[in-house]
DNA sequence: TCTGGGGTCCTCACCCTC
DNA sequence: TCTGGAGGGTGAGGACCC
């Protein structure tokens, strides 16, 4: 157990939010969503001003719309909060080398181990220090939490929004969670939470009154010993700076559900392919190749296959998830499809074909005969691609809401015409007036803002959807709003 | 128009081996 | 020889988090 309070939880407010007023003088102070826009989206963060309507994250985008007609509502522009966010780890970093990132705008810092803080007084002071940085490089406002341990500097810097800073001192834990609800503990959720009020507990003050035997009884040894633990305010976790990852995945929810099981098929070897992508991009292969399939009644259902050796093969993975598919009953219809690989390990391509190679030459020398299934390509190898012809427009196609492209989309008609799509908040630069970015489109036209971070509200005007003048470009870099010197690290690449 | 996307961890069932 | 466990690998699903 820890006794000074130096474990500093940082949490950015409303942070994809926050970025976009930063980045779009008119809509600070304005209800801002944040999320998917589709007809099956969901909110991935509201503004504090939207959050007044009741709007927030996970909820619907149609009913936000319902709850909020007024607020703007954007695509996330992945590429701007990550920029800005590597410029708030850089200022963890500065504190101590033990950062522990849990997201883009989340992240443990263990102050003690960066000699930054040793005492009470000095994590205040370098809190404050730190919103203050953050504050000047990117104009947007954090929450810190401080205290012993990692789930309590959470609970403080949850308690501390927006915009503010606690610290629990040593000895006062189990007197400030005691009347907080069993939801504030992390791991906790909807279905434990309804669990433990039907067994009349609400507060950690009666999670920790049950006992940890009777938590055992009711969620299981593991996460019961957990909760007791935690109600208790004890938690050695340490903050852990690098992570392994443990699995790649993507997947879509499509618009309308799909029938066809060609077309489904199809999905499924374009996911495969992204997938493989990412695996590669990450450095990785991977051994179990998991299907996931959401039918239209939104039960969700996986199905794995574990190969004899990691792969990152596009051809292998294309293939197990065929084959994985093939018994998955899809009659009634699938919104959502996803591909994955787990059980990942380092290797190269070079690597597993080394690997590969290696284990053909002890095939043959041990005079196995036939089957040779040492090689992982071998898997495959049972049918030809099944993704042939398809639907074009599938690859153009409708795209997780979240992971829309950030700019404007071309997709191709059947007559092949190119047509351009703005959506909402997306980034665009016009040869006359500049950058600015999509309000809105319809009907032929796109309303378009001109404005850029530093300056005032700009003004608008609309287009023809495919006027030359107009194209998609790079968000503009974000800088400190009070800083004159706005040479200011520029977070974003690419942008004027 | 209810319910995204990318993860992690845990539990349980089943099979196999020792 | 039979049987019962322990324990690992695999597959599936659920809960949770941001």
């Amino acid at each position: 157990m820890r006794a000074a309070p130096t474990i500093l939880h940082l949490d950015m407010d409303a942070f994809y939010a926050s970025v976009e007023q930063a980045s779009k003088p008119s809509l600070r102070g304005k209800a801002v969503i944040v999320g998917g826009l589709g007809p099956r989206g969901v909110v991935a963060t509201a503004s504090y001003e939207a959050r007044r309507f009741g709007v927030h994250s996970a909820m619907p985008t149609a009913q936000a719309r319902r709850l909020c007609p007024n607020g703007a509502y954007l695509i996330p522009r992945f590429s701007l909060y990550r920029a800005v966010s590597d410029v708030v780890m850089a200022l963890l970093r500065e504190l101590s080398p033990l950062v522990e990132p849990l997201s883009l705008d989340e992240a443990f810092v263990d102050l003690e181990a960066g000699g930054a803080a040793f005492d009470a007084e000095a994590a205040l002071e370098t809190g404050q220090m730190l919103r203050a940085a953050i504050q000047a490089a990117t104009g947007l406002s954090a929450s810190v939490g401080l205290a012993g341990s990692k789930m309590l500097a959470k609970v403080a810097s949850e308690e501390a929004k927006p915009d503010g800073l606690l610290l629990i001192e040593p000895g006062t834990e189990r007197a400030l969670l005691a009347p907080m609800s069993v939801r504030t503990l992390p791991g906790v959720g909807p279905a434990t939470g309804e669990h433990l009020r039907r067994a009349g507990i609400t507060t950690v003050g009666e999670l920790a009154e049950a006992g940890e035997d009777e938590l055992v009884r009711m969620v299981g040894r593991s996460h019961g010993v957990g909760l007791y633990r935690m109600a208790l305010g004890l938690d050695d976790r340490p903050v852990v700076a690098e992570r392994d990852a443990k699995s790649v995945s993507v997947e879509d929810t499509f618009d309308v559900d799909l029938h066809d099981r060609v077309r489904i098929r199809n999905e499924v070897q374009r996911l495969a392919d992204r997938c493989v992508q990412r695996l590669r991009g990450s450095g990785h292969s991977g051994r179990t190749i998991v299907l996931k399939v959401r039918r239209y009644d939104f039960s969700t259902l996986t199905r794995s296959e574990t190969l004899r050796g990691p792969t990152d093969d596009p051809a292998v993975v294309r293939e197990a998830a065929a084959r994985l598919l093939e018994a998955v009953d899809t009659t009634g219809g699938v919104r959502l499809l996803g591909v994955g690989v787990t059980g990942l390990a380092d290797y190269t391509q070079e690597d597993l074909f080394a690997q590969s190679m290696a284990a053909e030459a002890a095939a043959d020398t041990a005079a196995s005969g036939g089957a040779a299934e040492s090689d992982v390509a071998e898997e495959v190898d049972g049918r030809g691609g099944a993704g042939e012809s398809g639907a074009p427009g599938g690859s153009a196609g409708p795209g997780g809401p979240l992971e829309a492209p950030e700019g404007a989309l071309t997709s191709v008609t059947p007559e092949t015409v190119p047509e351009r799509r703005w959506p909402a908040g997306s980034d665009v630069l016009h040869a006359v007036y500049g950058p600015g970015w999509v309000q809105g489109s319809g009907v032929g036209r796109v309303t378009v803002r001109f404005e850029r971070p530093g300056s005032p509200p700009g003004r608008v005007r609309t287009f023809r959807v495919e006027d030359p003048e107009l194209e998609p470009s790079d968000p503009l870099p974000l800088v400190g709003k009070t800083a004159p010197d706005a040479r200011a690290e520029p977070p974003a690449s690419g942008a004027a």
